[in-house]
RNA sequence: GCGGGCGUGAUGGAAUGGUAGACAUAAGAGACUUAAAAUCUCUGGGCCCUAGGCCGUGUGGGUUCGAGUCCCACCGCCCGCACCA
């Protein structure tokens, strides 16, 4: 009996894979196509346990629609820029683009070890020139298209490092690498125009069918649609140029009441009164507090009496005082609120704190109602509202509204919390912003046809900031325009506007335009898309964005608005963590490999001391709960390491890495090439029916996993299957053949051994999906539970054509059923065809 | 605080409102072996008066002939957002 060497065979069936271009995609009218895509990754250089995971499930959504006869396009690229490899490049002395390129070559190295169905002659790097080329035609044409612009806008600026930071890299006011104070600076930046879809990007979400709902809420969330009004106040007694005061309100029933107005720290009227050393002194504190983290336990909610007042839009006798407040955000709305305190639990603590009235408008019942230390915001009826009493909260709303449009103070309005998208960062490991800065013209694009900017070669990180900066040569330009002397624009873009089209970029890779429309046309959309959930706003919301401006720039046909037919979200790979403590009572965490079992529980390998295990938590390296991928195919094989990243756990949950199940997977996969070499020598010519039904169960089971993304189900149809086979005395050929087939998308290698062993036609991997047959599945006899008052107490086996009226005799004259009734009669007796007989008595 | 999700054996997890715990891991027992490894077989929620019965899917109610599944309340855990007017 020959043992199942993988190191052996996963090269060799590689190798013939990629001989036979069993992966390139082509164009074919004749054949449905399938477009899968996991989301690429950035060239880390080393493979991760949790990329097995992920495109392991690509590879099997692949594989599998690929043998139900779909024209399937899987490819696969690069994340290529962005900060790791300035970092490297500081830190080794080295070109980033050196140091991406090798990373590459080295990942892709590993990725071919997973024996993955990818066609890599559409790959390519965003960090390619051929690809940001593009990147920048495109850009060129979403300026012209008016969805690009510059503004003034508030950023994280780190003075050390002399950059721009990202929200997510700021931690507690400081910058994540240098650790300097961030400040808020000015700069002018450059902008897409994503709220322009803001309305259209949530609507469409609705239409998302397979996309996770989590997904969609979050993005919904995230756009954050609310209709309300904005109107302005009259004032009294502000500078010149504020006799108006903008407000917006989604509670415009609750005008009545109001006790007061708020402007944020930031607002014109708040910087029009810095001149007094004490406003000056607050709303510096106010921004102070507004950008670092403790800002958000629970701030204590401050203001300011400008001592400006504003007169009531419907009865200007009453006048409310003005407040700088420090909740208040410049960047909603107008930057300006009336407070209605008894309906806002924020306007309720301010005013307890700055003793202002607290009038009650809406009541749950339409009776007086007063409010103490809770804001009542549930829905009611208006009190204490002039015109709008006795009226619900909608109605109110649409009053009030009426009412103040009427009089031309302002108009209903919808307002999105989403903003549009900064793409400016003052980085050289980025797609060049390809405009010009010239005396004379101002701010003018780059021709097309000088299109690629290319960044330059002979650049060092010696000292901090954008290296584009100081380097004269490349930044010393010609206006296209006029031909005088001018500046390049040295910041480059965000690298999610790289991820952002790549998918389209797929279709048509090597095209000299960032599309081919024929390409596009025939592969678009991706059928499925697979990544992790962390990616589920800002990625999947700017790839939403980017195939509308891709559309209305004329680069994808206009059915791509949404690119994305459906989307899964894989769970993490998870590990147990291990620990001892040091001299100081601090953990010290150890890697899998540094431990060993003992009597009970484990041990260090060193030195025996007793190792306390913590719970199995996402991989991390300062937890050193990390598998190496590498390691585990040199023990046992890519697909091994495949198998068990499915079995354990449904896709979309985390899954616990353990050394007994990837053994176990190792072993399982070892019986089933001992079976299929065991059967292909065997001569049995006695079909064995109970085996060809245990087949065309699996079969059925099988598919119904795979097309449902519960691939853990699957597998453990497949164990029973094998047990099946194992067990048969009869002719097992076709059965295997089967198992085989049906394991080709998780275990491929192993799969086409098997297939070639058992004489199967020509590779595995073009054979058609096994295909059960209907009057295979239905069981001659089905056992019935029998309940009596609903508990299990016996079962019989009955045909599967036996009437109603029958089951219920055979029920009824069963043992346990008569020692129920006593020789009474049931009061009801329910009998569910095939599935369950209930007796009640 | 708001929004969402989830609570099932020692563990990961199965279960169109219809036999709870498929499949796998850990554990235990046995077969083969001089022995080990490998392989194979069996046991595998708890309890009891053990030919049988009682209890059991976070807790408490409800709907139903029948609830892990549906409804209400509570408890716990996880994730996302975070002063969005």
């Amino acid at each position: 009996m020959s043992r199942y060497n993988a190191h052996v065979t996963e090269p060799k069936w590689q190798a013939k894979w990629q001989e036979l271009q069993v992966f390139k995609a082509e164009r074919d009218e004749n054949r449905p196509k399938y477009y899968v895509l996991e989301m690429f990754p950035y060239p880390s250089g080393k493979l991760h346990i949790g990329h097995v995971r992920n495109y392991t499930m690509g590879d099997l959504v692949a594989r599998y629609k690929s043998a139900k006869g779909f024209n399937v396009f899987h490819p696969m690229g690069w994340d290529a820029f962005g900060m790791p490899a300035e970092n490297a490049a500081m830190a080794n002395n080295t070109h980033p683009g050196k140091w991406t390129y090798q990373n590459i070559a080295e990942m892709k190295k590993q990725f071919a070890a997973l024996g993955l169905s990818l066609d890599w002659s559409h790959e390519f790097a965003t960090c390619d020139v051929e690809y940001y080329g593009q990147q920048q035609a495109l850009f060129l044409d979403m300026l012209d298209a008016g969805l690009a612009y510059r503004k003034n806008a508030s950023v994280n600026w780190d003075p050390v490092d002399m950059t721009v930071l990202a929200n997510e890299q700021v931690i507690d006011g400081r910058g994540w690498r240098s650790g300097a104070e961030v400040e808020r600076k000015e700069l002018t930046q450059w902008f897409f125009k994503i709220s322009d879809y803001a309305d259209d990007l949530l609507e469409a979400l609705d239409g998302l069918e397979n996309w996770p709902d989590k997904v969609k809420l979050m993005q919904a969330n995230w756009i954050g649609k609310s209709k309300g009004l904005q109107f302005s106040f009259k004032t009294i007694g502000a500078p010149e140029g504020f006799d108006k005061l903008e407000v917006y309100t989604t509670r415009p029933d609750t005008l009545f009441g109001a006790s007061f107005a708020g402007i944020s720290a930031d607002h014109p009227l708040a910087k029009a009164l810095e001149s007094n050393p004490e406003v000056a002194a607050f709303t510096a504190e106010c921004r102070r507090t507004g950008t670092s983290a403790e800002a958000l336990e629970k701030a204590e909610k401050l203001g300011f009496d400008t001592g400006i007042k504003v007169v009531h839009p419907f009865d200007s006798s009453i006048e409310l005082p003005v407040y700088i407040a420090n909740f208040i955000l410049m960047d909603y709305g107008t930057g300006a609120i009336f407070g209605c305190p008894a309906h806002d639990q924020r306007d309720l603590d301010f005013a307890r704190k700055y003793g202002l009235d607290v009038t009650a408008v809406v009541s749950p019942d339409g009776e007086d109602f007063s409010v103490e230390h809770e804001a009542f915001t549930d829905p009611g009826i208006l009190i204490n509202s002039d015109f709008m009493n006795g009226m619900d909260i909608e109605a109110a709303k649409t009053a009030a509204i009426k009412r103040i449009e009427a009089a031309d103070m302002g108009q209903g309005k919808t307002v999105f919390r989403l903003r549009d998208w900064g793409i400016s960062r003052q980085r050289y490991w980025g797609c060049p912003i390809p405009v010009v800065h010239c005396p004379s013209c101002g701010v003018v694009p780059e021709k097309k046809e000088n299109l690629p900017i290319e960044l330059p070669e002979d650049i060092n990180f010696d000292k901090p900031g954008n290296p584009l900066d100081r380097h004269p040569s490349w930044r010393n330009t010609t206006c296209p325009s006029c031909g005088g002397n001018a500046l390049r624009e040295t910041d480059t873009m965000d690298t999610f506007v790289d991820s952002s089209w790549y998918y389209a970029r797929f279709t048509s890779s090597n095209a000299d335009t960032p599309t081919n429309m024929a390409d596009a046309d025939y592969w678009m959309n991706v059928d499925q898309y697979i990544g992790g959930v962390e990616h589920a706003i800002l990625h999947l919301l700017y790839s939403r964005f980017f195939a509308r401006a891709m559309v209305k720039t004329g680069h994808l046909p206009a059915r791509c608005i949404e690119p994305f037919n459906a989307l899964f979200n894989q769970g993490m790979v998870c590990h147990e963590t291990y620990s001892t403590k040091d001299k100081n009572g601090r953990d010290v965490w150890h890697a899998p490999d540094e431990i060993t079992p003992d009597d009970e529980g484990y041990k260090l390998v060193k030195t025996g001391e007793k190792v306390t295990v913590g719970p199995s938590i996402k991989m991390s390296k300062s937890k050193r709960n990390v598998i190496d991928p590498v390691e585990q195919i040199e023990q046992f094989g890519a697909d091994t390491a495949r198998w068990f990243v499915l079995s354990d756990s449904p896709p979309e949950r985390d899954v616990e890495w353990t050394t007994s199940g990837a053994e176990a997977a190792w072993k399982h996969l070892q019986r089933i090439w001992r079976l299929a070499d065991e059967i292909a020598d065997e001569h049995r010519n006695d079909e064995d029916i109970t085996l060809t039904k245990a087949m065309h169960r699996a079969i059925k089971d099988v598919t119904e996993g795979y097309e449902g993304f519960a691939f853990n189900k699957s597998i453990a149809k497949l164990y029973e299957f094998t047990a099946a086979i194992a067990k048969s005395k009869g002719d097992r050929r076709a059965a295997m053949r089967s198992m085989a087939l049906l394991m080709q998308p998780i275990t491929p290698h192993l799969a086409e051994e098997c297939w070639q062993r058992l004489g199967g036609e020509g590779l595995a991997v073009n054979a058609p999906f096994p295909e059960a047959d209907p009057a295979m599945l239905v069981e001659d006899t089905v056992t019935l539970p029998i309940q009596i008052n609903g508990k299990r107490r016996a079962e019989i086996s009955v045909s599967k054509d036996a009437g109603k009226e029958e089951v219920e005799k055979l029920a009824l004259s069963h043992d346990a059923v008569i020692r129920a009734l006593n020789g009474g009669h049931p009061k009801k007796l329910i009998v569910v065809p095939g599935r369950i007989i209930n007796v009640v008595i």
